[in-house]
RNA sequence: GUGGUUGUAGCUCAGUUGGUUAGAGCGCUGGAUUGUGGUUCCAGAGGUCGUCGGUUCGAACCCGAUCUUCCACCCCA
């Protein structure tokens, strides 16, 4: 009796274009991770649950995917705990490690373990998969790729700065159209939560300022409101809201309003050198934009924080996001370690790409020469060229067995194959083959001793 | 985690107030065409209607559970 197979949810299977289309996403997010100097490293897809608990919040501690103890596990679980139903209280005896969640806590991690061998600044990259037991939808799934770069042990701005260059180079490179980056910084939201005497509320006013474009000025007062900010506090607001102008207009009518040793100060002048910087090398697709609403849940920044929205008329949350936090590898005894790092979300930039058709057609062909099978002898001769296509870097195979021609044209059709080779009982006794060219229908003959089919082949690939 | 939504052939979808044998287009396989694909014509295969259970003389259709999809919260890539 067999079992309906049934794929688990927010994940999914991908099949050879989709492989492929992917692989090419990724190339093209290494080759400029690498051209900026940053190395590859992996971590293992699970950590000590320890190490990941508490590093998101209470939200991010429900998303992460607990992995039950081997064994028997219940007989060492707290009876306490368990009888009174009390999950929380239960985990820790029955799970001691967890998917990852991202990669950014993992390469803390990492930094910490190995700080030794590293000399620093360490510039590093991570391509790789991360759980989340969220609810899927469009573009949000429980499994999922981050790419990131991050460097640690530099407190330049000059990082922010090249960090910033690598989106926009990506960006460039996959063809997409304009792309606005959202800059914010943590020190103006403390700041300004100070001016309106809500330091300890920070975390509540950032949450709901966040909201803005969501539920409009109204709806972010009433959830302040409701959170504990008091109406005084929202009357001094009012002129936060009404920023207007070009990114460093804004920056400097914040630096007007907060006093001069507000800690928004050291924020603006930060988002002011990042801002003029950026427009003095010459961005060719992102374009940055300060946004006070960009909150940023995570719980480590501490600097300036980023975030890439989808391109216009896309309905896709943020394609990317990122920032400084100056004490991440505190949480594991390394104090006084800056880092600041992007991550670019593979999956959603992916259902960009293909929403907007910026796939190259030359990735769905791969196979370049599809040789016919014509009968015992035949097929020996042509496996003998397919050898030298190979060598020659071709891709080549030949149809297994013996069967129509007919058959064996749909087969190289649908199989996209580019050219395919002919070499049938009459070619054979006059030393000789054929070529024809898929997409021209044109065919073309050559002597089977000479490389001239080789060079052909190789000219025609080069010129188109 | 809360509320809602979706599921019929490989794909996109029809399917009447519950009533005999569940349909179409595309795709697939074979043939028309025994050495030439992408066009055309002919024929064929393929579904226990997501799964399990219930109501009923009778369920794709009604009810419940569960899985999956998508959406709004929450949060995020």
């Amino acid at each position: 009796m067999g079992q309906k197979p049934n794929i688990s949810k927010g994940t999914r299977d991908f099949n050879p274009e989709q492989v492929r289309r992917r692989d090419y996403l990724m190339g093209v997010i290494r080759k400029h991770f690498q051209s900026f100097g940053f190395q590859p490293i992996e971590t293992p897809s699970f950590e000590q649950l320890s190490t990941l608990m508490g590093q998101y919040g209470e939200e991010g501690d429900r998303l992460i995917f607990k992995i039950l103890n081997s064994g028997d596990y219940l007989s060492k679980a707290n009876e306490k705990a368990l009888d009174e139903r009390d999950s929380r209280g239960l985990l820790s005896s029955i799970s001691e490690k967890a998917l990852r969640y991202d990669l950014t806590v993992p390469f803390a991690r990492y930094v910490v373990m190995h700080q030794n061998e590293l000399t620093l600044p360490f510039k590093r990259y991570q391509i790789q998969p991360v759980w989340r037991a969220d609810r899927p939808q469009k573009g949000r799934f429980r499994e999922f790729y981050q790419c990131d770069a991050d460097v640690v042990g530099s407190n330049s701005l000059w990082q922010e700065v090249e960090l910033l260059q690598i989106y926009d180079a990506v960006f460039t490179e996959l063809g997409m159209p304009s792309i606005k980056v959202k800059l914010n910084h943590r020190r103006l939201l403390a700041g300004i939560a100070q001016l309106i005497g809500e330091e300890k509320n920070v975390v509540a006013f950032t949450v709901a300022l966040d909201k803005l474009d969501k539920i409009g000025r109204e709806g972010v007062e009433k959830e302040m409101l409701s959170k504990g900010i008091d109406a005084e506090a929202l009357a001094k607001l009012a002129p936060v809201f009404e920023l207007q102008g070009t990114g460093l207009e804004k920056l400097a009518s914040l630096a007007d309003m907060c006093p001069k040793d507000s800690p928004a100060q050291q924020g603006i002048e930060d988002l002011k050198f990042l801002y003029q910087t950026l427009n003095g090398l010459q961005l060719k697709t992102i374009s940055l934009d300060i946004d006070l609403t960009l909150a940023r849940g995570l719980h480590y920044y501490t600097g300036v924080i980023f975030e890439v929205s989808a391109p216009e008329g896309v309905k896709m949350g943020s394609i990317g996001g990122g920032g400084r936090y100056d004490d991440l590898t505190g949480q594991f005894g390394l104090k006084d370690l800056s880092g600041v790092g992007i991550s670019f979300g593979l999956d959603r930039i992916y259902l960009v790409l293909e929403e907007l058709c910026l796939f190259p057609e030359a990735l769905d062909n791969t196979l370049e020469v599809l040789a016919l099978n014509l009968g015992e002898e035949e097929a020996m001769s042509a496996m003998k060229l397919l050898g030298v296509f190979r060598a020659a870097g071709l891709s080549a195979e030949l149809y297994p067995q013996v069967a129509r021609m007919q058959k064996q044209f749909k087969y190289a059709d649908k199989r996209g194959a580019q050219w395919v080779l002919i070499l049938g009982t009459e070619e054979r006794e006059q030393n000789r083959f054929l070529l024809k060219d898929m997409a021209k229908g044109e065919q073309h003959e050559f002597a089977l001793d000479s490389d001239q089919g080789l060079k052909h082949l190789l000219k025609v690939l080069r010129n188109d």
